[in-house]
DNA sequence: AGATAACACTTTCGATTTGCAAGTGAAAAT
DNA sequence: ATTTTCACTTGCAAATCGAAAGTGTTATCT
């Protein structure tokens, strides 16, 4: 692996990985929306190419914030989940949502306003621990099902 | 201006302004080391080429994040200075740091390891004000100078 | 069992962006 | 008056992006 990093300073290299159009909003799509599958990520809003998707998924998993796996009832379908370095991310995510919520309306007029954005702005050191838990818990029940095979299809 | 926006997310709507390999290392170095003219960055420890610097001080300037002007006494040297939307990256910024200093180690070795970061992690809202002020005192006394066009030539 | 559909990519290729180097023009220093 | 400094701009080759089509494997349907 050649040296990715421009310098040793930690603030670039977050950026030497994390700094592009589409990374952040890949584990953004995972911590907040539930996406896991390389459809889920290719259908979403922002119309990622799957070009893109997979070499960025690649990237993400050899810096270990992402892990792939399959079901063990499905040979097709990868689960991707974030790993602790990628929980991790959580706070970088709040704060790009609160900046962009305050600081890009003008620009952006049509993008949303939820109301949760008050408490994410008032108490964000919770709202981070909320949205860790939510997350961890989503993927933990999964593991579960996955382990007692219990995920057969529905329907 | 054609939109730069993907969608109405207000995440990935601060991505579509920040999210590139240059404009938030501009950032942290207007903010933490104090850089403030096209030479100051152009001389960097990561080596922007110049087209990009001026592309992106552009950029910035068309969303109002830094503004820029020249001192009374000196008509060839442009300051760059962060607005309040400049200013409000901060929180982006410490986050960064915190996560590359903690996750990207293992891949990058050569990476400083200052103790303040210690600082940083145990408080981050204080490190995010005292920052901030820090920043402010700065850029207002320079202000000040230049007011009262006290901007002589030192040495 | 065979055909069809779904999924997770990979490939292709034109368009855009990047990054290095050199050049420009105006202001400041000598 | 000449040289240097500063803030860019231009040119160009290389890398990356992105839309679309293609590939191979694994379900699902009949």
């Amino acid at each position: 692996m050649n040296n990715k990093f421009r310098c040793n300073c930690p603030i670039t290299s977050a950026l030497d990985i994390l700094g592009d159009r589409w990374t952040l909003v890949i584990i953004k799509q995972m911590l907040i929306e539930g996406k896991k599958t390389f459809k889920d990520f290719s259908e979403s809003e922002e119309a990622i190419a799957t070009n893109i998707l997979s070499s960025r998924l690649k990237m993400l998993e050899e810096f270990n914030i992402i892990t792939k796996e399959k079901l063990l009832n499905n040979n097709k379908t990868n689960i991707y989940t974030l790993t602790q370095k990628g929980i991790a991310l959580t706070p970088i995510i709040v704060e790009l949502c609160i900046w962009g919520d305050v600081n890009m309306r003008d620009f952006q007029p049509e993008m949303i306003d939820g109301e949760y954005m008050d408490a994410l702005k008032n108490n964000k050191e919770k709202s981070i621990l909320e949205l860790q838990k939510k997350y961890l818990e989503k993927t933990d029940s999964k593991k579960k099902i996955k382990n007692v095979n219990y995920n057969f299809k529905q329907k």
